[in-house]
DNA sequence: GGCTTGAGTTTACATCTGTAAACGCAAAGT
DNA sequence: ACTTTGCGTTTACAGATGTAAACTCAAGCC
């Protein structure tokens, strides 16, 4: 199995890797056009960026002349999932689901998406158990979280 | 309005919070006795991320004989919401729906929860709109990430 | 062939985070 | 009254992150 431990993405180096994913591959003068636009960000900033994430094993480089092609070593769905999932798991777990329902609330999707979850949500409710307990504190200690 | 300048609360502070808004109130000696059951982490460690969160603004502390008695300040459910929020807000809005339809698949939550969901989203799907469009690229740069 | 230019690399530095020891002091015990 | 104990505070330090200048070369232009 590949050694995919997860590489975690910075706040600031999302920003590079959603240019990446999105044109799927580009040179760094690309990415350094487009992030200026949007941030004012210095070229050496987000050449630093840029190089951290190599580093860090997300994005792949070729050589093609005198400068590199990137491309995405991770996948876009897979790391948006694995970062919501580490937020969501350190969270209460009695309380996530009144947490997803306000981001639900507060996320523009498309119907198509909005239709998607209904069915996830349907097909979830026959074997969703009838509570789930609050883990805050350790085995043993529950009880004091009821309300 | 408050200044409540939406506090930033790490991974390890977290686990504090979690233990004070579950108990409500409580000294640090309880505090410190339950995470050195959940963690290997030392009082002094602990005592740290009590510190930083009082800093913070995260906490407050009412005198109470020798001392603290630390109370939230900012709810739990507010804290979960914005950190969601934040997260998703900087993925491309093109695939959020698609994400939390993973987040969702592996998310334990009551029955109940899951009706809720359900309910919020049946709600939304008359106005969500036909599709979103992917926002990774500066304005008018739009188009490349169909599939 | 020498100079310019630009891509990637190195270095820089403040702040935040994880982790923790050391310290100052007031309350509690004897 | 004196000592001990425990709570909150101060100090410490490495690694991650945001932000960016400086530097090194190889490719491209004259």
């Amino acid at each position: 199995m590949a050694t995919a431990v997860a590489v975690t993405i910075s706040d600031a180096e999302w920003r590079v890797m959603r240019i990446v994913w999105t044109l799927k591959q580009t040179d760094s003068r690309t990415i350094i056009d487009l992030l200026e636009q949007q941030h004012d960000w210095k070229p050496a900033t987000i050449k630093t960026l840029i190089g951290r994430l190599v580093k860090k094993g997300a994005l792949a480089t070729t050589k093609q002349g005198r400068q590199f092609i990137y491309t995405p070593l991770i996948p876009e769905q897979n790391a948006m999932d694995t970062a919501l999932t580490n937020e969501l798991s350190q969270m209460c777990a009695m309380h996530r689901g009144t947490a997803i329902a306000h981001v639900l609330e507060e996320t523009e999707m498309s119907q198509a998406d909005v239709q998607n979850l209904i069915d996830v949500l349907a097909k979830k409710l026959p074997t969703a158990p009838a509570s789930v307990h609050c883990d805050c504190l350790p085995d043993g200690c529950e009880g004091s979280c009821e309300e």
